[in-house]
DNA sequence: CGGCACGTTGAAGGGCTTCAAGCTCTGTGG
DNA sequence: CCACAGAGCTTGAAGCCCTTCAACGTGCCG
């Protein structure tokens, strides 16, 4: 196991830290060993720890009054969770479930300040993190505000060939996670039915190929015309 | 007319910064008036000014591929636009649409980078101006997620009561903007005539009552039912 | 190999959009 | 000052997209 310190200068957030503004910051740091189903917080307790995504791959989930689940975002190695909160002052505004076993590692209150208060460019770092997650926000305002499920669904299929696609022999694209409909209902303000009858009708038509919480892209490029909402 | 020296002390976000800082930063500063209907900048265009708002009212827009138009945030006096952006390089996601006549100080990037380097509370104050935007989009998601037209249109009438809220002598409350069906409808992702469905069925109940582009809110308290869906 | 989570498919129906037609208010220029 | 153009609003009708409920497969794992 790599020590904290050697993790911490692989990643982007820290790579304008001095050697020993990263030595410092190690120090103040645990590593955190999460399973699959895990909530590293709960949607309204205080928050009072951030934690950097080393391994595995975890989301953000908010919970409505009637029971449904809508997942806010996701993280992968590099990702830092909580750090807006953090900073904030507020309660957490959502859970964090882990979706593969993951490493993490915490960092707590305190040295934040004091790095943000000592390393200028740790704190634009921060920002830029932040702006480009607002980014993404707004994108999917705009999505859930104007477009149709299919449209939604074959945009976040096409973003999770950006992030976990893995090239096949054969042009087509495999989805290496787990991915259940309800998890693709929940990323999309849809039902697990309604995913289930859309994936169906895209495997008849030849565009990709499904088995259990297992997706193959085998047409990309019709994916995008659904997407941009294009005739085929 | 103050001069932009003293207007920045006013407000939060250079709350920290020493006199010199201010009196530099105002120097590299400028007035920008604008008028209703004005666009600040367009989607899409490069981005290098950002825009602290003094006096008026804007929203950030993004305009879909099929002509609709999304209402992504809106701006009132100490808010910054399109801060992320500049900082990050991007070109604007949205158009910064002028909804009452404001006057704006424009913000070049070389002098905001200066300040971010050499002032680290004040990159913290825009950490927390950006953490409390992400919280807003990502509440956002959760309604277009999970909610209905009614209780989403609820909500954000009842987020105008907090913002505009003008209380009346006999307990009602008066929203003292101009704000049309078709406003209401980009904010909330649907369409005007489901808006003026709604208005005119609330208005028969009466809980509120319309004019063109003026609506006065007589239960605020039968709105919040209405937002959590509660039974009346 | 039994149980349970995951997935499929059908049927019914409701919420919302879309298209359409006409109304009302507001500001402006003759 | 009034008429008129146009922006804002209302209301109806048709229908689609999607949800909801329900029943039944299917595959994985202990």
């Amino acid at each position: 196991m790599p020590t904290i310190r050697d993790v911490l200068s692989t990643f982007n957030l820290f790579a304008d830290l001095p050697p020993l503004a990263l030595d410092n910051l190690a120090l103040s740091m645990h590593w955190h060993h999460a399973m699959r189903g895990d909530l590293l917080f709960h949607q309204g307790t205080e928050s009072n720890l951030a934690y950097l995504v080393v391994s595995g791959r975890l989301r953000l989930i908010q919970h409505t009054s009637d029971g449904k689940d809508v997942t806010m975002a996701d993280f992968m190695p590099g990702d830092v969770i909580g750090l807006g909160t953090l900073l904030t002052g507020e309660s957490y505004p959502g859970s964090a479930e882990v979706l593969e076993t993951s490493e993490l590692v915490t960092l707590a209150g305190p040295p934040l300040w004091e790095l943000l208060n000592s390393q200028a460019m740790f704190g634009v770092r921060v920002i830029q993190m932040l702006a480009a997650r607002l980014h993404e926000a707004h994108n999917r305002i705009r999505e859930l505000s104007a477009e149709r499920v299919q449209q939604r669904v074959a945009r976040s299929l096409l973003r999770l060939v950006e992030k976990v696609g893995v090239a096949d022999h054969n042009g087509s694209v495999r989805l290496d996670i787990r991915l259940s409909r309800q998890d693709l209902a929940q990323m999309n303000g849809t039902t697990l039915e309604t995913i289930s009858r859309t994936l169906s009708f895209w495997e008849t038509e030849g565009l990709l190929e499904s088995r259990r919480e297992q997706i193959v892209i085998l047409k990309p490029h019709a994916l995008v015309r659904i997407a941009d909402d294009l005739p085929i």
